[in-house]
RNA sequence: GUGUGUGUAGCUCAGCUGGAUAGAGCACUUGGCUACGGACCAAGGUGUCGGGGGUUCGAAUCCUCUCACGCACGCCA
């Protein structure tokens, strides 16, 4: 289906073209005064240095043109020489219907459906998910959806953090406490257990604990720094290690990342890329790409271009271990390998922007990636607190995510039971949804790359531009439908007809910029614009519902009309949240 | 130091591939409950778009200088 804006534009160019000017002057754009008009075009305006007229006369005559064509109620030519449109209440009934006909309310699939690989999440292992890991999982999934949605084969791997440093302070720390265990026996051949040696609860406090010593005890610091080598050569008692923290971490990811409504296609790690190392630095040294400074082994990335210096990239570190340069590069051949996507996008904090430069230069350099593979760097800004600075706990502290969601589900059930009847589990699955929605509405609804304040009394709010507002409308479309369909009412498509109020208007017009959000929000991957269009149709509904009593219609056929629109924008609106990763209940 | 990002109403944010009077929400004031769900709606005031200069018929938007703050800058990830 043609977008609207496109319709209208294609009649007004044949007007500019019949009236002897260039077509491309008569493209329409979105009022910005909508006391004036609902679309606008400025052309004339261009035109007038090119044609040498004064740009009204130019106005006038398209105008003039268009003045008996049906599309438009009224053409108006004002003042230096824009052209103020309002369209013609059948022409936007029949756009509308055409929508409710259409399975996806008239986005269409973009031409060639690429692979894209998407990677997101990136959680450590024996680490809990804190709040730093909010951003990659909202935006990402939010992301995965809607590049789905307008068609690509999307694949969607949560890249563990499972092969650096921090495997080796758990190694070292847990071979300090238990040395009698077998993985810590050199002359051992046998099979290693099945039964992991630890818990998740035990794992996440290993961590910090052997960081924390590192940090102050350089002999400690090196034997980790050693069994961080060890194990990336291979070591069995250390590999059958990682396995087991592989294990029992991903099994609690799994479960924490369920709780968000985020899923991964792939569960792959950096520890996943190291097959493919040897072979690598082998190309890169054979090929004359990398090169030994101070003991490391780099290649350059630096271009011309370039205003200022751009560091190598390291591929291996004088000791001989790899280190994330090297992990995300070969991540790169696999996924070169395996899916040969036509795009990588890495949500990631915007602090790691020039480590992705090095990386996406080197590859391609290289030739790990083809020329034409578009690597692209999708960085977020860091969430902070009321006071401006980096969300933390009220000791200062890293705030695990799920202390974070358990005191907002716990906020919001206190709300919900406020004001409802409902059971205690109804309550307490609905405060969960809403919880959610407030949660990532109020990520989502900042762009992606600027750092935002998180404010769960804001954002949790059930008025104004938030979530709850959103799932609130939606509730409130739900439950006059299915009041009407207790009395015997029928939904039914084409039954509309055309407006007959500027709220009922409005609210249509509203619908037809579904589209023309959708592919804004695909092109830019930029899901704050699909909340700031389901705001926008949130509001003219309400204006709309105000206005209007549908019940009590007298007149069936205006009835069964509204019914169709209510049930259109309850269509759009639960398509809209489900690409930003959020669903609505069916009470509030 | 170099690079990069941000700076729009009291607060939180849109707008930024140049267009007519810079928009929302919160907060504040007022009005609307025989409630198809008032968790709503309507009305009201608020701005040196950080500052200077420039390009243009026209600049929050483009260029330039400048101020403030954040962030990054080879052996952590």
């Amino acid at each position: 289906m043609k977008k609207i804006i496109d319709v209208i534009s294609a009649e007004v160019m044949s007007a500019f073209e019949k009236k002897g000017y260039d077509a491309n002057y008569g493209k329409v754009t979105l009022s910005n005064r909508p006391d004036l008009c609902e679309y606008q075009c400025n052309g004339a305006l261009a035109a007038a240095k090119v044609y040498k007229k004064a740009p009204f006369m130019i106005s006038d005559e398209v105008a003039e043109e268009l003045k008996s064509n049906s599309m438009f109620e009224s053409v108006e030519s004002v003042k230096p020489g824009f052209l103020n449109i309002i369209l013609s209440g059948e022409f936007v009934k029949n756009y509308i219907t055409d929508m409710e006909n259409d399975e996806k309310y008239g986005v269409e699939d973009v031409a060639d459906k690429r692979t894209v690989m998407l990677d997101f999440g990136g959680p450590n292992v024996a680490k809990p998910l804190h709040v730093g890991h909010l951003r990659s999982a909202i935006i990402g999934e939010s992301v995965k959806r809607i590049l789905r949605y307008k068609g690509d084969n999307v694949i969607g791997d949560v890249h563990l953090g499972d092969w650096g440093l921090q495997m080796g302070l758990i190694i070292t720390e847990l071979k300090l406490r238990k040395p009698e265990l077998v993985y810590f026996d050199d002359s051992y051949t046998g099979e290693y257990p099945t039964e992991a040696p630890f818990t998740i609860a035990e794992l996440e406090e290993i961590y910090p604990t052997a960081s924390a010593k590192s940090k102050e005890d350089p002999e400690y610091k090196d034997a980790a720094l050693k069994a961080t080598v060890e194990v990336q050569k291979g070591k069995p008692g250390y590999r059958a290690l990682l396995g087991h923290i592989l294990n029992v971490s991903v099994t609690d990811l799994k479960k924490n990342y369920e709780n968000l409504n985020v899923s991964f296609d792939l569960w792959k790690g950096e520890s996943d890329a190291d097959p493919y190392i040897p072979e690598m630095v082998e190309m890169m040294k054979r090929d004359g790409f990398a090169y030994e400074s101070d003991g490391a082994l780099v290649v350059d990335v630096k271009e011309e271009s370039d205003t200022k210096e751009i560091p190598p990239c390291m591929i291996l570190k004088s000791d001989g271990a790899a280190l994330y340069d090297t992990t995300d590069l070969a991540t790169l051949v696999w996924r070169e390998r395996d899916y040969k996507p036509s795009e990588v996008i890495y949500v990631v904090d915007k602090r790691q922007e020039l480590h992705f430069i090095q990386v996406f230069r080197c590859a391609k350099k290289t030739g790990i990636v083809n020329k034409d593979t578009k690597l692209t760097f999708l960085g977020f800004g860091t969430m902070n607190g009321k006071d401006g600075k980096p969300f933390k706990t009220r000791e200062g502290g890293v705030m695990r995510l799920e202390h974070l969601l358990a005191s907002i589900n716990e906020e919001m059930l206190k709300k919900i039971s406020e004001n409802n009847t409902m059971g205690e589990e109804e309550a307490k699955a609905t405060s969960k949804t809403v919880a959610l929605a407030a949660i990532k509405y109020g990520d989502l609804s900042n762009q992606a790359s600027k750092d935002y304040i998180f404010d769960i009394d804001r954002f949790t709010s059930f008025e104004g531009n938030t979530g709850p507002y959103i799932l609130y409308t939606i509730v409130r479309i739900k439950s006059i439908l299915s009041k009407y369909a207790a009395n015997g009412g029928k939904i039914e498509k084409g039954a509309l007809l055309a407006p007959k109020t500027d709220s009922e208007k409005e609210l249509m017009l509203a619908l037809t910029k579904y589209a023309p959000a959708i592919d804004v929000a695909y092109s830019e991957l930029a899901p704050h614009k699909i909340c700031a269009y389901i705001y926008e149709l949130s509001n003219a509904f309400n204006h709309f519902y105000h206005e209007t009593k549908i019940m009590g219609e007298e007149d069936k056929a205006r009835q069964s009309s509204y019914i169709a629109l209510l049930e259109l924008t309850r269509g759009v609106l639960e398509q809209c949240i489900d690409l930003l990763g959020f669903e609505a209940p069916e009470r509030m």
